[in-house]
DNA sequence: CTACTAATTAAGAGTAACTCTTATTTGTTG
DNA sequence: CAACAAATAAGAGTTACTCTTAATTAGTAG
């Protein structure tokens, strides 16, 4: 265990070099703390576990080192994406396409996609309402600047 | 287009009474308004539309009244949660469930779900990064309440 | 049609979750 | 180890709700 994490501390360094960002010790932290959780964690509750190593450290830090992180692809953003609630009354079966940029959402209409089955093992537990696909990426506007 | 505007106006009516909902001006002003606009408004946005009619209407009237709509099956909300954002360092390719009642977001893995392909009409446009399906509904604790 | 009552609204205060500004500190490079 | 650009802490500012309260109103019982 030890060693994977001596691992784990190298490779960080290496791909934080590689984005030519310096290595700091809260950076350090934040990383050890985000990859070692399980759940899909919000800023606050990072910086709330962070703090008892750590209790110098600032919000503001945690989330900003975040931000970086899922810039350099470290890590994701997922489901809440700390916007306003968006509101959509087609009822249409379909399905979404969201800028990373702009926040900008375009309708997807696909056949395939529809017809998607539920895995068994989340069916006996829980009760799924709807279900969509959600294609990431960056629109064609903000690709043409 | 006049009558398929009545037969909206019949059809929002009836959905109401069904659920115990008064018809007030406003309510019937916020219906107009997003099922007539596409996009995928904000609160904010709807509020500003509706005020160039309504100009005494309150944000949180809106507010309010778009979150009634969604509990009751008339739209849905989509992509942005109003909710912090959420941080997900797994790098295995995955998918979610997220109930609606508690937040909380369940990870999925399923292959066929790995191997969807993308529209053709979206890959000629826009740059797509990444693709997840999201379940969406009620999990097994808070069914259990 | 009137009175009643519970639902709904407007206004404004309050809160959560960022997001920005500024002064200070710290990795990194030569 | 000196210089400097990057990063941090602290705290103010902003956005997007969310709640409280008093006034109003839709539905309905008479």
């Amino acid at each position: 265990m030890k060693s994977s994490k001596k691992i784990k501390r190298e490779e960080f360094i290496r791909i934080c070099k590689l984005h030519g960002l310096k290595i700091t010790p809260q950076r350090m932290a934040i990383y050890e703390e985000v990859t070692g959780s399980s759940g899909h964690p919000s800023a606050e509750i990072i910086y709330r576990k962070i703090k008892r190593k750590y209790p110098g450290i600032s919000f503001d830090t945690v989330n900003r080192t975040l931000l970086t992180f899922s810039d350099i692809g470290l890590l994701q953003i997922v489901e809440g994406y700390g916007e306003p609630k968006r509101f959509d009354a087609n009822t249409q079966d379909h399905h979404h396409f969201r800028c990373l940029r702009c926040g900008s959402i375009i309708d997807v209409y696909h056949k395939r996609y529809d017809e998607l089955e539920i895995p068994a093992e989340i069916e006996t537990h829980h009760k799924v309402i709807r279900k969509r696909v959600v294609l990431e990426g960056i629109c064609k506007q903000c690709r043409e600047r």
